[in-house]
RNA sequence: GGGGGCAUGGCGAAAUCGGUAGACGCAGCGGACUUAAAAUCCGCAGGCCGCAAGGCUGUGGGGGUUCAAGUCCCCCUGCCCCUACCA
């Protein structure tokens, strides 16, 4: 992969003025931390900023996805300190899950030992970026101090009603063997962790509540201006708030007579009642078996068959043709009388609304496509407003529009036609408006070991109890038995599952599930406020200092999961009153993926590792000689692709790595990694690095006060290079508010670099150190080492001083001086009907009338306009003068 | 089908309010230094025509608004992401 590692391989010219960022970063990193620099301040009152990044799930191994997310929180962190804000920035560990239980299955490895080592070893990858991290504030959520809370926690979720167990029809994961959420399976039916096709099971199970908070959730999304629109989104379409009516079916007889059974079905469109030709069931509806028809039993026994073993998948693909079969029963129609057939149909799902829906081919595609297939009568009920009937061949007139053929509602518009229809339903009883989620409750039980036990026991006189506060934490036990055959190894655990009534006192059973993993992530940024709180979770009043986080940075991936649960536990804490705020996350920034290059070969469709390509230029397979295609995608180890950050901080370090993916591409971006552009990064540190040098050599310091500066005598060199330094305060002080534009501040920083380059020898002492002072402190928070060590060297700070008082970090952020950005002329455009035709050197002060005139004298004016005046001139002062002939 | 986003040189990208398109960097080319190479430094660089001065053209395509459009409006095309029989 690396082809020119720059260690070794560099002559040594002289050794004094190398940079060497493996000599200077771990020196460094000790250095801070024993200096104490990342500790979170505790004065009270004072402006507080939470920069906060989705913490990992300890693998072992830190990948570059990892680095970008955590290098831009840091610099968000370190710029916010430097601006005199009192930071947080914390870092713990998302540490239960099944790659632990999976280790253990197959090497016999304790779960608990497994993720501690995985933990020591990526905080020391971690450490090795110097980020900013307030390490005594870590967590890790498989250690019982913070697992204890989450049980905690869960009791208040019981306590409020809010968590409960049922029977439903659940996702089995036949690979992880345990249940799954709904949102935690894709749209393919696959588990968003195995990848295995989920089967339905019933189950039962526990549940969090989280419909109860669907519409706060939903309505609070535009408060969250700070996140991305397309995030709300995907959370407004999960949730999934449809308004219409419930309306209920009579079922009748051969005669016409009620049989005292009812089917209530969901409909977003009440207006389109007197349109129902049919009704259909879904295949699971709990009525399919008592209201067969005895001639149809063979056939609906034989559909249903078939339904059910098909895949979710299968089912539900659009372009399968919808099938049904008619039940041998009937309904009558409630807004006009007409008796019409019952069916059931793959296309109708149990689990949404009521499993049953009217059946209005005028008005809805499906039931369109469905009455065609199975010629069940269309019957128009709402017209185009201004057009006539008219027939429908393509397909179902969906929109609004006006009622036909609806008794007393004809005329009606659409619109207005849903809630009246509503009401008179209400009315007669037969109906009522309903909202109806396509969100679902929340299934957290896991029949797996590795995660935090349930704390309710099960008992026969007294039934669910929760486990007493003064019990908790319910510890995992570490003496159990693994193996591949599935179903929980708690549950095996005689000795651990027995255990005595809380209340009576009586042989009970220990709940075996374990919690969902998404419910330790969903308060782990609450805690990091009063990480060491031995009696409560958290107090209100530290949680409520340090949240909401003001800047929360992660990966799409979470977009709904993480984040939506997250937000419901705000909620429902704040409710408790736990916490006294509503939404967890302020600002949220959703970074890109990082890509690598990938070679495939088009013909065998294998992935050759870049290793193995001779000439990147004219990419072969080395065996076969195919030329390759080659494309950037995201880094795995299937498709050979990958960088490993070690790699590139042993070769280059890591200011080089963190300067490269903050300048390669916006952070909401995909990121493009490319070993060519990592150089590039290298060489413009060294850049500033012989800067420096050069500017020691000249004798030059930063002890003490800054030198004044005598603004009124400067050289054009001395000014220009004050215009750069203060143009580069302005810029990357803009680019680092409101939206993060890292990759165009780190531009600034090269704009500065070239114009010291240019100025810095020809200008005078107050002004070169006033712009290496700056230099040094801007980039500071993109590249803390490097920044420090020169710091160090210009003598910012001596050897004696004590490291946090002296430290580049510790530097407030500097001011722009305006009158430095002052120019005494500048270039005028000249423009001919908005064509450029040319610059004029005008004093920067010029007004208006001045502009224009020296415009109109110009000898571009002179050259297009011929001699005449032009029709209009359009002055814009300081930019542009536009002559229209 | 629904929703969201994107489209700018060979490449990554930049361009607060409509006001010099391509900043900054990568790759490339030319030069200096060197016995030579690497490194470093200086310079060139959207495309077309031209010796040059200069001109024409150019932000996926087509139209529009405007003195002026990458930016605003309408239509179209292509790509990416999410979601999907949700009644």
């Amino acid at each position: 992969m690396w082809h020119h590692p720059r260690t070794g391989s560099r002559p040594d010219v002289s050794e004094a003025s190398r940079y060497q960022p493996q000599a200077i970063e771990s020196r460094w990193q000790q250095a801070w931390e024993e200096a104490g620099l990342n500790a979170t301040p505790e004065a009270e009152g004072a402006d507080t900023f939470y920069a906060l990044s989705m913490f990992p799930y300890p693998s072992g191994n830190l990948h570059m996805g990892h680095v970008r997310n955590y290098v831009i929180t840091d610099v968000v962190a370190r710029v916010q300190r430097m601006r005199g804000k009192q930071v947080l920035h914390p870092m713990g560990w998302d540490a239960f899950g099944l790659p632990a239980e999976n280790a253990a299955i197959e090497r016999g490895v304790d779960p608990g030992a497994w993720t501690d080592r995985n933990i020591a070893s990526m905080r020391e990858q971690l450490k090795q970026l110097g980020l900013s991290i307030d390490w005594d504030r870590e967590v890790a959520t498989c250690h019982s101090d913070y697992y204890r809370w989450t049980q905690w926690l869960f009791l208040q979720f019981l306590d409020a009603g809010l968590a409960y167990q049922k029977d439903a029809t659940v996702n089995w994961d036949p690979v992880d063997q345990t249940v799954l959420a709904n949102e935690q399976v894709d749209s393919e039916g696959r588990s968003w962790r195995s990848g295995a096709l989920v089967e339905k099971r019933k189950l039962r199970q526990w549940f969090l509540k989280i419909t109860a908070y669907a519409d706060q959730l939903l309505d609070d999304l535009p408060k969250l201006e700070g996140w991305p629109e397309r995030v709300r989104t995907m959370q407004a379409n999960w949730i999934g708030r449809s308004t219409g009516a419930e309306l209920t079916f009579d079922v009748v007889d051969a005669e016409g007579a009620a049989t005292g059974e009812r089917i209530t079905v969901f409909t977003t469109r009440p207006d389109t009642i007197y349109g129902a030709s049919y009704v259909v069931l879904a295949p699971e509806h709990p009525l399919v078996g008592t209201l067969t028809a005895e001639s149809e039993g063979i056939h609906v026994e034989a559909f249903c068959d078939l339904v059910s073993r098909q895949s979710e998948q299968e089912r539900t693909a659009e372009d399968k043709p919808k099938r049904g079969v008619p039940i041998g029963a009937q309904v009558r129609n409630p807004a006009n009388g007409e008796l019409i057939p019952l069916w059931i149909a793959d296309y109708v799902l149990a689990e949404y609304g009521t499993g049953a829906v009217m059946g209005v081919p005028a008005h809805d595609q499906r039931d369109f496509l469905f009455a065609r297939q199975y010629e069940l009568p269309v019957k128009q009920v709402i017209i185009p407003e201004g057009s006539d009937e008219h027939a429908f061949e393509g397909g179902a007139w969906t929109e609004a529009g006006v009622l036909i053929h609806s008794g007393p509602f004809d005329g009606m518009a659409s619109t207005e036609a849903k809630a009246a229809i509503t009401a008179a339903a209400e009315d007669q009883g037969w109906g009522k408006g309903r909202v109806q989620f396509r969100l679902r409750d929340w299934l957290i039980s896991r029949q797996r070991y590795w995660g935090c036990p349930i704390p309710v026991i099960h008992c026969d006189s007294c039934g669910v109890v929760p486990v007493p506060n003064d019990q908790l934490p319910v510890q995992l036990p570490r003496d159990v038995a693994f193996s591949a055959k599935g179903g929980s190894p708690l549950a095996q655990l005689e000795s651990w599952v027995q255990v005595d009534c809380p209340c009576c006192g009586k042989p009970a059973r220990r709940e075996t599930d374990t919690m969902d993993t998404f419910m330790c992530s969903s308060w782990y940024f609450l805690r990091y406020s009063d990480p060491k709180n031995t009696e409560l979770p958290f107090t209100p009043k530290a949680v409520n200092r340090w949240l909401p986080v003001n800047q929360y940075v992660g990966g799409i991936e979470h977009a709904i999961l993480h984040l939506l649960y997250s937000r419901f536990f705000t909620k429902v804490l704040r409710d408790r009153g736990l916490l006294g705020f509503d939404e967890p996350f302020s600002r949220l920034l959703t970074q890109g993926m990082v890509q690598g290059i990938t070679y495939k070969n088009p013909k065998t469709g294998k992935y050759i590792a870049p290793g193995d390509v001779a000439d990147p230029t004219d990419p072969r397979d080395p065996i076969t000689g195919d030329v390759l295609d080659t494309f950037y995608e995201k880094m795995s180890k299937s498709k050979y692709n990958g960088v490993d950050p070690a790699v590139v901080i042993d070769n280059y370090g890591a200011d080089t790595a963190r300067m490269f993916i903050l300048f390669k591409a916006p952070p909401e971006k995909d990121l493009e990694w490319d070993d060519a552009d990592v150089e590039g990064q290298f060489r413009f540190l060294q850049r500033i690095w012989r800067l420096v040098d050069g500017a020691l050599h000249r004798g030059l310091c930063l002890a003490g006060a800054p030198v004044a500066i005598d603004t009124a005598n400067l050289t054009p060199a001395e000014k220009e290079l004050r215009r750069a330094v203060h143009t580069a305060i302005t810029e990357i002080s803009d680019d680092l508010d409101g939206e993060y534009q890292f990759n165009t501040a780190v531009s600034e920083l090269m704009k500065l670099s070239n114009a010291m380059g240019d100025h810095l020898e020809s200008s005078g002492e107050a002004v070169a150190t006033e712009a290496l002072r700056t230099l040094l402190i801007l980039l500071a928070p993109f590249a803390p080492h490097l920044a420090e060590e020169l710091w160090l060297k210009l003598g910012g700070r001596s050897e004696a001083d004590p490291l946090a008082g002296g430290s580049v970090h510790r530097q407030s952020w500097p001011m722009a001086d305006a009158t430095a950005l002052v120019r005494d002329t500048i270039p005028l455009v000249i423009q001919i009907k908005g064509k450029v035709r040319g610059n004029l050197e005008v004093p920067a002060d010029a007004d208006k009338a001045t502009l224009q005139k020296l415009a109109l004298e110009s000898d571009v004016a002179a050259k297009w306009l011929e001699g005449k005046a032009p029709s209009r001139v359009i002055v814009v002062p300081g930019k542009l003068v536009n002559l229209v002939p």
